[in-house]
DNA sequence: TAGACGGATTTGTGATCACATTACTGCGGC
DNA sequence: GCCGCAGTAATGTGATCACAAATCCGTCTA
């Protein structure tokens, strides 16, 4: 068949076996992958520092080929760039394409949002001490100025939030987005110093524990907006 | 330094160099990337199969290399599926899944036509052309009952009008969408046999040459929702 | 002092190989 | 007739190597 593909016919073999790796063990590009991503997210990295791909094998203990995987699925996503002669490098994204990440997110997030509300609703309690114990952790960072604490606990806030919507496409989408977003939103609050910003947090648990979907998604929507505005006044700095 | 990672000081050497390929030539993975993609999007490839990295290699005449690669990214993007022992697959969606991602079509195109729409205001005159010939490429493949050439020419035609907006990140977003709906999608309009839909790009047309930005995203909007009722239609059988 | 040039080094790409693990085939037992 | 099991074939992962191309550095020239 065509490029080497089988099709499996349903109802015979069609059962999604468990091959793979033994049991709890994560493969070593998985490894590199999860460490990229999460300093990434919380603005580890600088936007338009350059990585290599020995560089990262050697930093993690791995062969080439799983630091190749791990960057080209970061490629992927947006969260690395390659330049035109494949030169790796934490993207630098011009004004233009941050507002539209914002815009996305502000079109994403509060539906995700409001889904999460309508999916939670039973089980309120426990995803509002988990939402209040991550932004506690956010105003901790925002007391010690530490801008990615900040912006890692601010991420985690949402993330556990709309992770009640279950809703695992949209989420992919959004996590995207934040991939791309981190480094430049770690600076953002880094030169602004994480002064200023108005509560939202409160206002969208307020709405959850009312089992006000619409409120909470106008809460994220604000929440949202103000991290648009944040990004496009340090952008013109 | 930590990671592998170089700070590339501004104004010292900080210019994105034109390394890598001859000139025009591009690598090998790209190329199987793109043939998977295309085949992906016009839902060529059946949703439930799966492909061997051998197979693909062996397809297009490359080494197992790049043809891990580009099964990474497009697994990366949710275009192709692993299964928990490594298998390759191409993704069945839940209906759950697919509601999803109507949903997000939903919210995100209408917003890229609009910036279409105030983008292009210029020169709307070869856009309008270049929209017409495509649609007349999905009236053809409606007469001729061709549901992949449908999907394929469906699909550009949106390209082609979002393209108009300049906005490569909200592009990125949508075009994931779609890879992960076209196998379903080829699927659905096979069952049905492309009746009975309602011609929502020709007002999407009358709004682009009267400069209507609302109406345009109103008519993406109502397209988008038709193709949500049809597969929600062609999942409940 | 600034710019251009040439060579050494670095870098990503692609190929090939070894290996652990899993999926598949056919056979035997209940 | 159906299920379970052993042996075989197939698959993804990771490592290593060769190579082409580009970056980087020091030097020379105007």
């Amino acid at each position: 068949m065509a490029l080497g593909t089988t099709l499996t016919t349903p109802g015979q073999g069609g059962a999604i076996g468990t091959q793979g790796v033994a049991e709890g063990r994560q493969p070593a590009n998985e490894q590199v992958y999860q460490t990229l991503r999460a300093r990434l997210l919380e603005g580890a990295l600088e936007p338009g520092a350059s990585l290599t791909l020995r560089g990262v094998a050697a930093s993690l203990d791995v062969s080439m080929t799983p630091a190749r995987e791990a960057v080209r699925k970061l490629v992927a996503e947006r969260a690395l760039a390659l330049t035109p002669s494949g030169r790796i490098l934490v993207p630098l994204p011009a004004a233009a394409e941050l507002e539209e990440l914002f815009a996305a997110r502000r079109l994403l997030e509060p539906e995700l949002a409001r889904r999460a509300a309508l999916a939670a609703r039973d089980r309120v309690a426990p995803l509002l001490k988990a939402l209040q114990l991550q932004d506690d952790a956010i105003e901790a960072a925002i007391s010690a100025g530490d801008a990615q604490g900040y912006v890692r606990a601010n991420t985690a806030f949402h993330a556990t939030l709309y992770a009640a919507a279950e809703a695992p496409a949209l989420m992919a989408l959004v996590e995207s987005i934040w991939l791309q977003t981190g480094p430049t939103m770690r600076r953002v609050y880094g030169m602004i110093g994480t002064r200023a910003l108005q509560d939202f947090h409160e206002a969208a648990l307020t709405a959850l524990s009312d089992d006000d979907s619409q409120a909470l998604a106008a809460a994220i929507r604000d929440d949202v907006d103000q991290g648009a505005a944040l990004a496009a006044e340090a952008a013109a700095l």
